[in-house]
RNA sequence: GCGCCCGUAGCUCAGCUGGAUAGAGCAACGGACUUCUAAUCCGUAGGCCGCAGGUUCGAAUCCUGCCGGGCGUACCA
């Protein structure tokens, strides 16, 4: 309906420049909005003020010249108006908004679909929790966003990878081994002075009562180095899997899991740091390494390797992220936790140093979840305690409200999440505001059977049925729903489809409160078109949900 | 110190590429169920868009400075 009147307004707007009203020929897209107001029209452009300045005219001069040239002869408009400072308003015919509908119930859960992202190749990476610890609510957030992010993706047309990184190499690891030895050494009554920078958490001491209670490993007979590695592989296997068990039950999907470990066994960075010390962006100083990404922007070099010979995680960092490249990818998204912030530059640096365009590798930074409970903050530490993990979170309110609440902020904004709030089967609880609509419908949808619905109906036919003005509403709703999921994966803000979804579950209730769609004493041609309204409601939130991974259920 | 993000209604937040009288949810107040799920709806109230300049037909939006808050600034991960 939009390049419609757009293609209308450029060519009145050429109409009158040939007629010598407007002096210029350049004429600029127009861009159309539907105005906050309805009294404004159901969609108006402000392209006469952005034309001032060119034809060298008064905006309401060019908007009158470009209203004496409109051709409409299908008659779309039944009113066209010039107002404030030069907008020009259009007012459709009602009927035309009907259209939505049939085009709603032809492509189903294909409706917002477009191909904006032309098959280019997208990987998106997140959670990436290493594995020394579950996961907590922070990576809920992260999971949330991105596995939206790669929804959203993937409906806009790109081809969409979800991979998770697992930082199973170097000292962290040590550490978790050791803690888990220490732990183990403690179950054989053995005095061990458990050090601050091991890992606290009470999940260490049960990973070491199963390797003595299931007697997994000899530990005593082993070398104490070699126990800690044992420990370290044990440990850091199981957590992992704890955490794929998590992100299940999040409903949180992987496409690939990418070990750090395989970069080091394979050479790539090896490879890696031997080609950019030949291509002169590596040069030793103080024993170290460094990598020159002040040139490309950081704020000063970075150290690749260490003056004891160990690499850093910048290292592998960047023998990764080539590896992600390489394997044909257009764009690279990276979801990370806010503390990563300091470290986005380098990165990009590194982007840039293998040859790629920087804009190609993108981050999302989301930021941290402040856990309240009726109010009151939670405490957050590592160490074991009331609801810090996701997998308590997610068990207390469930997923849908789990996500649904995570998206509902910008994912640059800090979050609230309150436990109680997320529990509570009231209005103050905007999921159940947007799953009410769904299982309405749906039980609308049941009980239609009983009702005398016209069967030969027909939405091609471009008569007035649908006039009331929830009804419009509605409709002028749902006809949106597309360029919101362009706008989200444009902007790679999943929230906004939370926003949009609110504003239909709205529209929607108060169609509901104000008109039946089963009714004795109604046309089956009324009967029928409102039932494939409301289906196409249910359509639409469907699709919505399903981009946010929360379920739409069919009875509340 | 430097860099990034943020400052919008009592609270939590939207506000697209600058547009008309700045929006929503919650909380508050007042109404609406003999009807397809009241987990709902309708109405009222609530604002110096942190402050001060600048850009222009026009600024919450763009630029500069200041104030206030968060984060980052490792041979840590």
């Amino acid at each position: 309906m939009k390049e419609i009147l757009a293609e209308m307004i450029t060519r009145a707007a050429f109409k009158a420049h040939e007629q010598g009203v407007l002096p210029s020929d350049a004429i600029p897209q127009p861009g159309l909005e539907e105005p906050k107001q309805e009294a404004h029209g159901d969609f108006s452009t402000n392209i006469a003020m952005v034309m001032a300045k060119v034809q060298k005219m008064a905006p309401r001069k060019i908007a009158e010249a470009i209203v004496d040239n409109l051709e409409d002869p299908e008659n779309f408009l039944v009113k066209t108006e010039i107002a404030g400072p030069g907008f020009i308003n259009f007012y459709l015919r009602p009927s035309l908004w009907q259209r939505v509908v049939k085009g709603i119930l032809d492509k189903g859960d294909e409706y917002g679909r477009s191909q904006i992202g032309a098959g280019q190749k997208v990987q998106v990476e997140f959670v990436s929790a290493n594995p020394t610890g579950p996961l907590h609510v922070g990576h809920g957030r992260g999971a949330a966003v991105g596995d939206a992010l790669a929804a959203l993706l993937d409906m806009c047309g790109f081809e969409v990878e979800r991979e998770y990184y697992i930082n199973d190499s170097g000292r962290q690891i040590r550490t978790l081994g050791l803690s888990c030895w220490l732990r183990y050494c403690e179950l054989k009554g053995k005095e061990v002075d458990f050090p601050q920078d091991c890992y606290q958490g009470d999940y260490i001491k049960d990973l070491a009562k199963r390797i003595q209670d299931e007697n997994l490993a000899d530990l005593d007979s082993m070398q104490e180095e070699d126990a800690v590695l044992w420990c370290a592989r044990f440990a850091a296997n199981d957590i992992l899997d704890g955490i794929k068990k998590d992100l299940k039950d999040f409903r949180v999907v992987h496409d690939v899991w990418f070990s750090e470990q395989s970069l080091y066994d394979d050479n790539s960075v090896q490879n890696a740091l031997e080609h950019f010390e030949k291509t002169g962006d590596i040069y030793e100083k103080d024993g170290a390494k460094w990598f020159k990404t002040e040139d490309r922007g950081d704020e000063k070099d970075r150290v690749v390797v260490r003056n004891n010979g160990l690499t850093t995680y910048f290292a592998s960092d960047i023998a990764y992220h080539k590896n992600k490249f390489d394997r044909g990818f257009d764009r690279v998204i990276d979801v990370w936790g806010a503390d990563h912030h300091g470290y986005i530059a380098r990165m990009k640096a590194a982007v840039d140093a293998v040859g790629r365009n920087k804009d190609a590798f993108e981050v999302v930074l989301v930021k941290l979840v402040n856990l309240l409970r009726d109010g009151e903050p939670l405490a957050m530490t590592t160490r074991g305690g009331t609801f810090e993990t996701l997998a308590d979170v997610v068990n207390e309110v469930g997923a849908d409200a789990a996500r649904f609440i995570f998206l509902s902020r910008h994912y640059e904004s800090p979050l609230d999440f309150d436990l109680e709030l997320a529990k509570k089967q009231t209005n103050e609880n905007p999921v159940w505001y947007v799953q009410y609509v769904h299982a309405r419908i749906c039980s609308i949808e049941s009980k239609a059977k009983d009702f005398p619905v016209s069967l030969d109906f027909d939405w091609d036919r471009d008569e007035e049925i649908l006039k009331e003005i929830e009804e419009i509403r509605l409709m002028k709703a749902l006809a949106r729903y597309p360029e919101i999921v362009e706008g989200a994966a444009r902007t790679l803000e999943p929230h906004r489809i939370v926003f949009y979804l609110r504003e239909l579950a709205s529209a929607f209730h108060s169609f509901y409160h104000d008109h039946m769609v089963l009714k004795e004493d109604q046309t089956p041609v009324l009967t029928k078109a409102r039932l494939d309204l409301v289906t196409t409601v249910r359509q639409v939130i469907r699709n919505g949900l399903a981009l946010l991974g929360v379920s739409a259920p069919e009875s509340m």
